[in-house]
DNA sequence: ACGTACACCGTACGTCGTACGCTGTACGTC
DNA sequence: GACGTACAGCGTACGACGTACGGTGTACGT
């Protein structure tokens, strides 16, 4: 059993093989023993540099939110409007990538990057003019927004195996007679695949609504 | 083995004993045999009132989201704005009354009750003067916001064994200096106990900014 | 040359969801 | 009354899971 001439168990390795295969397989798919073999080593040793399987979600997250790049160039330190938009579509899309991560979002506990990330919209909302407690209540609406919207489309997108066939079921038990309008909800969704308007107006209608609070308290 | 001098097994008092020990013990606890010790039958009787742990969970949800009752008394069919905020706010009761109920809520296939709550808001917002389009931005603006809160509620408030020593932990991974936003929100979470407050703020913020959008479309 | 520390991992325990097949009762048909 | 069938109830078993525990070997400070 040598030790060495194998490329050497880091926390790190361990943590990116979990994204990469939450990424790939689902995060109900991960576990231990195949995290383990992901890496090539045994179950028992990922506990050398993980406390357990809580301590591998929050690390997850903190990796997969480590990527951020939101493009907030050349914007005014108090042009809180379009930083918070910037921010937005960027978190979206990190969070579009790793499917996994809204389940996790409210379960692991923060680490330093995501710490990072509510530092820096409180801090946009404060510089932009708004009162502790008015930032406070952005940063919720903010939070929920964002990851509210990539748990839905989580679970709607990827959460189900047969799409077309789950949604005929629905529509097959809720008779249009008695449910017009949920009939007709359930068809614009068929129509047009763009969730991104979707995405756009809940943003602005947050945004919007803010915006409106900024003098407040 | 007598099968009869015993209450006989019905699905809805499994479903019933489901939802009372979520309720007493959390979701995580309950299991399929744990379910069949709180009936009192075996663990494989279940399975002839049911076709597995997902069919449980959807009937929960339906079970304990009949006791909806939103009081709309003497609102007028076009009066969307109080007519919504009834629901929200009665749905966030029964939401909080189940702490587990938000944790199903993408996760469970609609079942009829659901369905009905679905069509009330849809049929709220259409008669209160919304296009197609609109309601169905408006309904999933709601969706998200009133179950993203309770989300947010339940893992805060129930999720943690100790809030107040998880809150102390957060606090000593965040210096001050590097981030005062946070520190700053992090305090005002300690000081008032009022998520109330939360709530009314985001769901105006929602109606008001639903009410801009009423003639588009 | 020896002691210690520690990364690695084989084994084992208690839990889970549920497939399978046996039981015994209840009831429709003669 | 006798018999066949259907079906509710459940004991057992299988393959997963998270992880506690203890052994084993290498590396390194002395």
């Amino acid at each position: 059993m040598p030790t060495s001439d194998r490329p050497a168990l880091t926390r790190e390795a361990i943590v990116a093989a979990a994204v990469a295969f939450a990424d790939r397989e689902g995060l109900e798919a991960l576990s231990m023993r195949r995290l383990a073999d992901e890496v090539g080593c045994g179950t028992m040793s990922l506990y050398n540099h993980v406390d357990d399987k809580d301590d591998v979600h929050a690390a997850m997250v903190e990796h997969a939110l480590a990527d951020r790049a939101p493009d907030t160039d050349g914007l005014a330190d108090d042009a809180w409007r379009p930083r918070l938009r910037a921010i937005a579509v960027d978190l979206l899309r990190v969070l579009t990538e790793h499917q996994w991560m809204s389940d996790l979002w409210n379960r692991a506990f923060p680490g330093p990057v995501r710490t990072a990330l509510m530092e820096d919209v409180l801090a946009t909302l404060r510089r932009g003019g708004f009162s502790p407690r008015m930032a406070h209540h952005g940063f919720h609406a903010f939070d929920l927004y964002v990851v509210g919207f990539a748990h839905q489309q989580a679970t709607f997108t990827i959460g189900l195996e047969d799409p077309e066939a789950t949604m005929q079921a629905f529509l097959d038990q809720t008779p249009a007679e008695t449910h017009p309008h949920t009939v007709e909800h359930v068809m614009l969704h068929a129509d047009d695949a763009v969730p991104d308007d979707d995405f756009a107006f809940m943003l602005d209608l947050l945004l919007d609504g803010i915006e409106r609070h900024r003098a407040e308290d």
